[in-house]
DNA sequence: TCCCGATGTGCAAGCGCTTACAGTTCGGAG
DNA sequence: CTCCGAACTGTAAGCGCTTGCACATCGGGA
């Protein structure tokens, strides 16, 4: 009695069709158009139903509807208080419209051949997060053929709905915050990977704030690094004293953390001598001291969002490509 | 051109087989037992195959095989820094042996009726983590009729297989570490739920090394609350003055990190004159200063375990079920 | 030369479910 | 009392795939 292949004995519709004495197509009935079905013969069936602990098989049943009612969330990077909220808000989304959600951080590469990667065909649709600006993954996701929504980047010319963030709003009052007490030359964008479409829109809005002041930011103004705390850790114990009167916008509360913390080491008071602000508002920022300031993105309203447009996606499959934005905003704390 | 039901016309084994000169059975076979047949036909098939773009139908091959490859992780709460690890180490095994993991944090309960909870009918697995002792849930999972592995839990005598983690080691080290230093009557345990079994074993080992010094904890060296940073903060404001001397172990890091954050805003010192030991050692516990030790749990190994004996479980769906405990360390470093 | 096993391929029977379509029942209008 | 449509229910044809079995082919030993 082992081994998997076994074909299962599981209950099938027949043997409670056949208990509760009607047809499999009445039973199939019971459950999926109530109003077709006498109220006596429901109540025979779902007597039978339960005796019997019938289960219906998704997969024949799949085979048939063609559809799961399961979607999918990818992002690069399940791990990390960066994408709890999205998650969540997702997460709600998607069980109020009676679909699951299961989130994964792999991506759907080399569908083809990897015979794992084949669980995605059991999805309804998927929610992907791009992080980069690679060519290459749009064609595996324009491969995988089936109903797609991407988060923040825009890909609606590639015919995929698109959640958006725009990260300028919210940049650009960071940096003007930061201007309104601190000269221009001392003023810094450190930010994450430089392929990154949030890194470069964060910088391109912290270097327009400048700009807008008359400063043109030399170029050790605007860094690009990763999006690790201990990138930023790294960066300001490199800058050393000369820390002291500056005011950094991080591209991440992470980068941010690295910089307080290598602050903290270099005996630099905090916002008094360095003011930080980090970007994303992570729960966490409101757990160290002095609290750090930090630009906002609703993240949850995000992932709602899109789970929502995916699920109107799937009833319409030609309906041209939609775009939503999000606002970022700046929430200004202790550390700057 | 609208309407979900609009039965696709997705490309065939049947048309592959047509445009490559060979039966069904011939292009099954060149898909999942390549061995049974001759080069030649295998590469036309294949040629087939791409040229036609074509892709499994999951559901039906699902029927037949009675698998799907895909298996998922279900936590309380997927957000939050502590489930990083652990789901990272799941990803990596599951990948590995070519599977596909999905996280949800929706439990599967109330399957019967919620149409969307059916999707758990296209899973190969589950591993869960059931962080409470209610019994309701446990006849849920068992309803389920699926192969199950429980985290955190002992569920074996339930017939699951479980792998669990060694609270006492850890907190035992973390208690000793504290009554180095510190007299016991002045030494605190602030744990999360008071249900939660990892709170509750935590606790215990906590008493046990005060007992072990001959001191017997007074009820208000013991206390539970919540798994959160404000419950750590509130607590710890509630004490005021008296924390000054004291030494706590706190059931999570969140909640150390709030005690840290209260004694800083009431200007206690930490570690002179506060000591704290957090405890899941979250990859915050090195962003903050001064860095928080903490009793580390291996969450990625436990991650890639239970994955793992999902997986041999499915082979072999009636060996007894098996368990596995992994213990947890101190990690001293610079609040206590 | 004949026979036989090994090897490769095709045939066809389902897997468990949904859903046209046809058949049945029943109450009330004619 | 007959007839008709509405309202249910049953029949059966697949959905796209896997796989046991039968059949064909072929080379080598007797």
């Amino acid at each position: 009695m082992r081994g998997r292949p076994e074909r299962n004995k599981q209950v099938s519709i027949e043997q409670v069709a056949r208990r509760a004495g009607v047809s499999t197509a009445t039973v199939s009935r019971v459950l999926n158009s109530p109003s077709k079905v006498t109220a006596n013969t429901a109540e025979r069936v779902h007597e039978a139903i339960s005796e019997l602990r019938y289960r219906p098989n998704m997969f024949a049943k799949g085979l048939m509807t063609r559809q799961s009612k399961v979607i999918a969330l990818v992002l690069p990077d399940i791990h990390g208080e960066f994408y709890s909220e999205l998650l969540r808000g997702a997460d709600e989304a998607a069980d109020e419209l009676g679909y699951h959600l299961l989130a994964s951080s792999r991506m759907p590469f080399d569908v083809s051949d990897r015979p794992a990667a084949a669980g995605f065909g059991l999805l309804d649709g998927l929610i992907v997060m791009v992080p980069t600006t690679s060519q290459d993954q749009l064609v595996l996701l324009g491969d995988l053929n089936m109903p797609i929504v991407a988060i923040d980047r825009d890909l609606t010319d590639h015919g995929f709905d698109s959640v958006l963030i725009d990260n300028s709003v919210g940049a650009g009052q960071a940096a003007d915050h930061l201007l309104a007490a601190t000269p221009p030359e001392r003023c810094v964008y450190v930010g994450g990977d430089q392929e990154n479409v949030d890194s470069m829109e964060r910088s391109e809005a912290f270097r327009a704030a400048l700009r807008r002041r008359g400063a043109e930011p030399a170029p050790d103004q605007i860094v690009f690094g990763r999006y690790t705390a201990s990138y930023g850790e790294r960066w300001a114990k490199e800058q050393g004293e000369s820390l002291r009167g500056r005011a950094v916008l991080a591209g991440n509360d992470e980068i941010a953390l690295g910089i307080i913390a290598a602050a903290g080491e270099l005996g630099i008071m905090i916002p008094e001598e360095l003011r930080v602000i980090g970007f994303d508002n992570i729960r966490l920022a409101t757990l160290i001291r002095p609290k750090l300031s930090s630009v906002g993105i609703p993240l949850k309203t995000i992932g709602d969002q899109a789970v929502r447009m995916l699920i109107e996606r799937l009833d319409d499959t030609e309906a041209a490509p939609r775009r939503v934005e999000f606002p970022t905003d700046l929430i200004a704390r202790e550390t700057s």
